[in-house]
DNA sequence: CGCATAGTTCGTTCCTCATCGAAGCGTTCT
DNA sequence: AGAACGCTTCGATGAGGAACGAACTATGCG
């Protein structure tokens, strides 16, 4: 009987199974159109404009027309922090999902979390950053640090040409539960780690996968 | 159709109203027993009684048994901090039920978060406690600084006696958006201030109420 | 224009699940 | 022992909402 913000009700909208496996689809970063998500979420085409319908409202998608798709995505950083938050509970407590099987090693490894990276590798990343003093954590903020620009710049990526968006965030790893690198520069890490063939996307799937000459380039650029 | 932890699972178990009523009461920190829960929630107690088994088997709560009491609780920080998330989404995207009012203003200065301060003041202090190096940021983590131990033994508080929980926690504040202090040591600091009468919790709300003279020994002790 | 594709809206069906009263079990108090 | 209390279990009721097919709107292609 008491109030605050309205948790049941975007709860409930997370806690629908065919609601819950497009958040997750849409998980990957890619915006998605309504059949792509029917058909990820296991349900006829009506059924899934209803559930995006409901997401609207419910302020935790956007929606961009293009022509005659409209493709769907998360409306925000927050929002994927708060299904991450929930992953990592359904996680731990979960009966444990069968066994783990690969591909859940291959996510545990690398993944795609909205638009940047996440994993071992993505913490292991920015440790390493931190360390070279290139990122500087202060409070639980990150900030870039003196020698951030040409660390960057030499790789290719411009650490200044993104306004609104903070350049850096912390995100916490449901897996590792430590922080990785979100922000305008983690997002553009992982551009660059995609647009070079570093790793490739698992098809239907968060995990990313780098090729032993990407894994290798990857460290060179970020983890040396 | 893809698959990972159950969060449809869980974000259901915290969807409906009433057992978010009851994990918000929940979030206050304190064990309640189900009578009382019922009585948060608005509902009978059978109905409550059956939500409690349904939100004990998805193990989002713990219950001791004492005597004919059953005292229910959250099942650990990584639920609280689930919640957290969802809050701060809820009050984002929310058609910002009404106005804020002033117990919502008294809870974004200070209020419970399970067991430890959470508000504007919480995280002042954190700001304070690093800056003064008692605590070091170093990572995602928080560790004692060197004068940790002498610090807080000033104040009446030993940093060492308990082992099994982490000292030092960072906890991410829905309302500033920035972490607090949580861990034994943040959980023995909101005991101290209350214990010391510097603030008494508002009835039936996670708002902590800081008198003048509380107010003045608090920052004494923590924000010097 | 007419046809195909992408999405939404509408109406109906069906099932899950929240709710409560009544009854049952265990604990505490006198 | 008996009575009062705290809580859970059972059974019946009812409402909300998830699902789909069919019809409708909008965009793109020839």
């Amino acid at each position: 009987m008491r109030e605050g913000p309205d948790i049941a009700r975007i709860a409930s909208l997370v806690g629908d199974p065919a609601r819950a496996n497009m958040l997750n689809a849409l998980m990957g970063g890619t915006a998605l159109t309504a059949s792509e998500l029917a058909l990820e979420a296991g349900v006829s085409l009506p059924t899934a404009s209803s559930h995006l319908g409901k997401l609207m409202e419910g302020g935790l998608l956007t929606v961009a027309s293009q022509g005659r798709h409209r493709y769907y995505g998360l409306a925000g950083p927050q929002v994927a922090g708060m299904i991450e938050a929930i992953t990592g509970v359904a996680a731990s407590v979960g009966p444990q999902r069968v066994r783990p099987g690969p591909r859940d090693g291959a996510m545990r490894v690398a993944r795609v979390c909205y638009d940047h990276l996440a994993g071992e590798q993505a913490v292991a990343m920015l440790d390493r950053l931190v360390a070279k003093n290139v990122l500087v954590r202060d409070e639980q903020e990150i900030r870039l640090g003196p020698s951030a620009a040409s660390h960057f710049a030499a790789i290719g990526i411009d650490v200044y040409t993104k306004p609104r968006r903070p350049v850096c965030r912390a995100c916490l790893d449901w897996s590792v539960r430590r922080s990785h690198l979100a922000g305008t520069l983690g997002a553009a890490i992982l551009d660059k780690t995609l647009a070079e063939k570093w790793a490739r996307r698992e098809k239907d799937s968060r995990a990313v996968i780098f090729s032993p000459p990407g894994r290798q380039a990857f460290e060179r650029a970020f983890l040396s």
